[in-house]
DNA sequence: TTTAATTATTGTATTTTCGACAATTATTTA
DNA sequence: TAAATAATTGTCGAAAATACAATAATTAAA
């Protein structure tokens, strides 16, 4: 085992790469940037920045995240983190990946100050990327998929009142197979949701009901039962 | 926002914490080591160790767990990232956890190369840790009981040729709920089991038939069928 | 040698969930 | 008013989960 100095070690820097999931025509999208500068100028990245030396991880995601949308008080998940020596062609940069999922049309409008370029690019064709951030991202879509079976948490990425036909699209673009109507809700029965009296609009076809989640009901009821949520 | 010069970012170091796993007396735990230095010189701690310069994450990872316990070709998983700022009184150390499942008879005797005392304690009962190692474990177990219900990681603790019993009460230990023998029996009719025609010995009831995990049966499984392991 | 104690193993009966598919309903457009 | 479209509800058999009972194999004590 060679030994070298205490002080060499601390010569690496950390980044937050901050994915960002969102539902719109049918398939769940994640955020990428095109990037304006060396190294991989033009190329589409994940939004992420270097971790000041004062932050907290979760600090700088959150950081990011505010920035790229205006959104704060967003359910950020920590994924996973990547290493490799030479990822980064400028020195030694661990970088750890959280995600976020939003609804997209909150904030369209916003999120130039940070690159030229934004699109919403569906997570089953995600083109080539910077660094390894096609790895990045493989990565995170699979945490993704395992916390959908899980956590209730594609009601952040659904708009706020949805019909239940949305909420099973999600889940068949997600693990990308057809769902039966009936058993799909039969089969969320238990999960606790809020019917309006308010039906869809615009449609050529019966409209569906709306539906938000109770979000209260269910923290409620995970404290009082032993209940757990799965899909 | 502040501006800082590039430069100033590569003034961290990173660290990689191995938490081992292990299943004895009918209780899963975790391997602690004795710290034989300054800071919190005495306090159990994580083994764990700084990453060199031109090692990735899971190189260190995989280091570490040689040099504990000499053994190599171990699954190692990795959890999360902990950064906080202050939680390294020597300097912005951000630490990557990973966790492995190994059988404690395997390697007892070694070990020593690594601190003064090592101790296997259980995982529902770790004693204050050193630095911010308690938050650490709490959430390396969290994940550690995530994966035990849909991995089938449970069996490299497991000893190679185990009992019903004993596999049930590993699931019961880790769960800390009592199960139905007969239910937990038809529950995992769908794991690949070899049974073998060796039963316990030295016992003074009716001797238990002994099982191993059918490893290359459960491969073929998973890529022939579309089959998920659920517990 | 027999019996009690202990744990392994298997079985049964009931309830709950899953999966495939059919029937009915509400709305728009032609 | 009918056709088209998708929403919603219902049925039935298969499979899985749950509670609990019965039987088997071994040791230790009587």
């Amino acid at each position: 085992m060679y030994r070298i100095n205490f002080s060499d070690f601390f010569t690496s820097a950390f980044s937050v790469d901050c994915m960002l999931f969102g539902y719109s025509q049918g398939q769940i999208k994640a955020l990428l940037i095109k990037r304006a500068m060396e190294p991989y100028n033009n190329f589409w990245a994940i939004p992420g920045d270097l971790v000041y030396p004062d932050e907290d991880l979760d600090e700088a995601a959150n950081r990011i995240l505010k920035d790229l949308t205006g959104l704060s008080d967003v359910g950020l998940h920590q994924a996973q983190s990547f290493g490799h020596p030479k990822r980064h062609p400028q020195g030694r940069v661990v970088t750890v990946s959280y995600f976020a999922m939003v609804r997209i049309e909150d904030f369209n409008a916003k999120a130039s100050s940070w690159a030229d370029e934004i699109s919403w690019v569906p997570i089953h064709d995600i083109p080539v990327l910077a660094f390894d951030h096609n790895l990045i991202m493989a990565t995170t879509i699979e945490l993704l998929k395992q916390k959908l079976r899980v956590e209730p948490i594609c009601f952040d990425m659904l708009p706020d009142r949805f019909t239940l036909s949305e909420f099973q699209q999600l889940y068949e673009y997600a693990f990308n197979q057809s769902l039966d109507k009936a058993n799909f809700r039969k089969k969320i029965k238990h999960i606790p949701l809020l019917a309006h009296d308010e039906k869809q609009k615009m449609v050529k076809h019966r409209p569906a009901k709306l539906f938000s989640f109770a979000k209260e009901d269910y923290k409620t009821k995970v404290e009082t039962i032993d209940y757990q949520f799965k899909m």
